[in-house]
DNA sequence: CAGGGCTTTGAAAGCGCTTGCAGAAACTAG
DNA sequence: CTAGTTTCTGCAAGCGCTTTCAAAGCCCTG
C-alpha cells in the first residue's frame, strides 16, 4: 500500500507531472478553493463535496504542495533548530526530542549548527530567517540576550539552556544549579570534604550554573569554597584529563571529583587512571548530564541525569505554542542522580 | 555590522515587510526579470545596471526568498537526509559533514530519522518527497534495492552504508569488510589465536561485512572459523554486554574480542570487568568506529577508525553532482586500525 | 411565498520569483 | 547610412496554493 504510493510518486514526480489542488478540483467537481478549504478545515463545506474532493484526493494521491503552500499562506511549517554541534552526544538526544516533538504538531524541523561561535551562529539565524521558518529554537546559544529579545520580535524563540526575559521568548532548561547541587550534596553526603570541581567554559550560562550549585551545596555542608579545587575544563574529554592533570601537578588533595559534564568526567577518569589512581577506590568521580554511554564505561558512571528528551519534546512543544499564539507551559523534569559505580563514601 | 543586519530583517519581518524582488528592480529603475538574471547569472546584463542592481540590493539588504524561488524554479535547494538515529553518536559526525558539503554548495539539508523501521523510513521518503527535495541522502536504509532504484527515477540518492546499483544512484562507503579484517589481522598478528566476533544486527548489511572481514582474516591467518565464537549483538552497549555473559556461561574461551562497533565493545568492555577479567591483560578488546570517546574511555579502545566525517562529506558533495547532473566520484579513505590500549600481545 | 439572515461556494487576485518571447538597443558589415 | 546580427531587457504568464469578496443557495419566519 504505502510501497505502492511511494513508486506512484516517484513515477509522477519523474514524468515531472506532480497531483496540483487544481486536479484534484476538477475530479471533484468543484473549485480549487472548496478543496483549499477542505484540506484546512478553514470553512464549512458541504458533506457530499467534503467527500466528493476526499475521494477525488484518494484517488489522485494528491499530497499538497509545501513549497506553494508557504509562498500563498505566508507559513512554511517549519522551524529552525540551532544547536551547536550537531554530532555532540548530548544534543543528539535533544534533537531527536525536538524532531519528535515537531512532526508531531505538523511542523518540521531545520537543524542547523552554530559551532559555538557567534559568527556561525549568526548566519545560521539568517539563513532560517532567509528560509522562512516560523519560530527558532536555539540551544546554549551564545548570542548577547539584548539580540534574541530583538530577534523575536520578528519571530518567536524557544532557548535552552539559558535564560532570557522576552516577548515571544520562552525559555525551557534543567536547572543546572539544582543538578550540581544534588551531585555535590552527596558527594558530601558520603563522606567527602576535598570535592575538586572541573568547571565547564566559563562563557556558558549552565557552565556557571553548575559551578554556583557546587558552591552551593558545600556552603550548606559547612566546607569552605577553595578555589585551588576548581579546575578549568571546557565541556570535552580532554579538557577533563588536562583539569586533573593540572590538579595533580599542583598538589591540590581531593578524594572525590566533580565534573561539569559526562564527556570531562571521562576524560577525568583517564588522567587518574593514568597516574595510578583508582576509582572510585581512591577518587570518587560524580558527572553530569547521563550520557547513555555512562551507565556501560567502567566503572559506570555516577552522574546527574538530565531529561534531555524532555528538553526536546519541550522546547518543540513550547514553540509550537508560540508559533500557534498560546501561552507555552512546558517543563522539564528536576536533574535526578544516577547513582552507579563511580563514587563510594568516604572516611579519613 | 551582520549585527545591525540581523536587527533590521528582524525588524522588517516584525512589520510584515521583507524587502521583495521588485522593490530592488524598483530602486535600481530595471524590471524585476534584469533583477532576477543577475542573481542567477542567466544571461548577460549591462554592467551599469548591474552596478546598479548591486547597490540597491546592498542597500534595501535584499535577501531573496527561498520559497518563492522553489515554486517558481521548481527547485528547492534542499536535499534529504534519512538518518536511522539523529542521536547516535555515530550519525552525529556524518551527518555535520552532509551538513558542511551541503552548505558549500549552496544546499540545506533536510534531516529526518527512520528509527531502523522500513515503515518510519518510508514515510520519510514521502515526507521529504513532498517538500520538494532535489536529492536524497540515505544513511543505512532498510528499503529493498528494487524500490530504492525505483525511487531514484523520481530523486537522485546518495545511499552509505551498503551497495546499491543504479542509474540515479551513488553509494559512498567505507568497506567494512577491510576494516574487520584489518583488525581481526592485527589481534591474529599479537599471537591471538581465540578471538570472539560480537556482530551487529543480521539484518545490517554492514554488519554482514564486518562478520565477513573476520573470516577471512581467520582464513588467511589459518586459524578455523568456529561459530561459538560468535554472539549476536545489536550494535549497541546492552547488546555487547549480553555477548559477553552470553559467551561466558556457555564456557567459550578466548583471548580476544573483536566487536562490531564501539558502542558493543563499550558493552563488552563493561561485562568482562563484572566477570572479573581484565582488558587488555586476560582479553584484548578491539573495536570498530572510532567513536570521539573511545579514545578516552579505560583503558583507551583500540579500533576500526573509520572517517565518518568524509562519508558525510563525500555524500554530499556526490548528492549535488548528482542533482546537478555531473557524475559523482567522492571516495572515502579506508579505514585505520587506532591503536590503543585494549590490546595486547598473547603468548599461550 | 416574499423577505431576511446565514451558510456555502466560486472567481480572481495575489505570494515573490523565474523564464519564454519579442521588441529595443547596440554593433557590424556592406 | 541601411540592412542584418547579436545583445540586452521588459512584458507577461505562470509555479500551486490561500484568501477576500461577493454572488448563490438555503432555511426560516410572518
Amino acid at each position: 500500500m504505502r510501497r505502492s504510493e511511494l513508486e506512484r510518486r516517484a513515477a509522477a514526480a519523474a514524468s515531472g507531472s506532480a497531483v496540483t489542488l487544481e486536479m484534484v478540483a476538477r475530479e471533484a467537481g468543484v473549485s480549487p478553493s472548496t478543496v483549499s478549504r477542505i484540506l484546512n478545515g478553514t470553512a464549512r463545506v458541504r458533506d457530499s463535496k467534503v467527500r466528493a474532493v476526499e475521494a477525488a484526493i484518494a484517488k489522485l494521491q494528491f499530497l499538497p504542495n509545501p513549497v506553494a503552500r508557504s509562498l500563498a499562506g505566508g507559513k512554511s511549517m517549519s522551524v529552525g533548530v540551532v544547536t551547536q554541534a550537531i554530532d555532540s552526544p548530548f544534543y543528539g538526544v535533544s534533537l531527536a526530542g525536538i524532531e519528535k516533538g515537531l512532526l508531531r504538531a505538523g511542523y518540521s524541523p531545520l537543524f542547523v549548527s552554530g559551532h559555538w561561535r557567534e559568527g556561525d551562529e549568526r548566519s545560521c539565524v539568517d539563513h532560517l530567517l532567509s528560509r522562512r521558518v516560523e519560530g527558532i529554537i536555539l540551544m546554549t546559544s551564545r548570542l548577547p540576550d539584548e539580540e534574541l529579545v530583538n530577534l523575536a520580535r520578528s519571530v518567536p524563540l524557544v532557548v535552552t539552556g539559558r535564560r532570557v526575559d522576552g516577548d515571544r521568548v520562552y525559555c525551557v532548561d534543567v536547572d543546572s544549579t539544582l543538578g550540581a547541587r544534588v551531585a555535590t550534596d552527596y558527594l558530601i553526603g558520603q563522606g567527602h570534604r576535598r570535592i575538586a570541581f572541573i568547571s565547564g567554559p566559563p562563557d556558558h550560562p549552565d557552565a556557571l550554573q553548575r559551578l554556583d550549585g557546587y558552591r552551593a551545596a558545600l556552603a550548606a555542608g559547612r566546607i569552605p569554597f577553595r578555589s585551588k579545587l576548581v579546575a578549568a575544563g571546557d565541556y570535552l574529554e580532554a579538557g577533563g584529563q588536562a583539569a586533573i592533570n593540572a590538579l595533580l601537578d599542583a598538589r591540590v588533595e581531593f578524594t572525590a571529583v566533580f565534573a561539569a559534564n559526562d564527556q570531562t568526567a571521562y576524560g577525568a577518569m583517564l588522567a587518574l587512571h593514568r597516574r595510578g589512581l583508582k576509582v572510585p577506590q581512591d577518587v570518587s568521580v560524580v558527572g553530569f548530564d547521563d550520557l547513555p554511554t555512562s551507565a556501560f564505561i567502567v566503572p559506570p558512571l555516577t552522574t546527574v541525569h538530565r531529561y534531555t528528551d524532555e528538553i526536546g519534546e519541550g522546547a518543540a512543544e513550547a514553540i509550537v505554542d508560540l508559533i500557534e499564539r498560546r501561552t507555552p507551559h512546558a517543563r522539564v523534569s528536576a536533574p535526578t542522580l544516577a547513582i552507579r559505580e563511580s563514587t563510594r563514601p568516604w572516611r579519613d
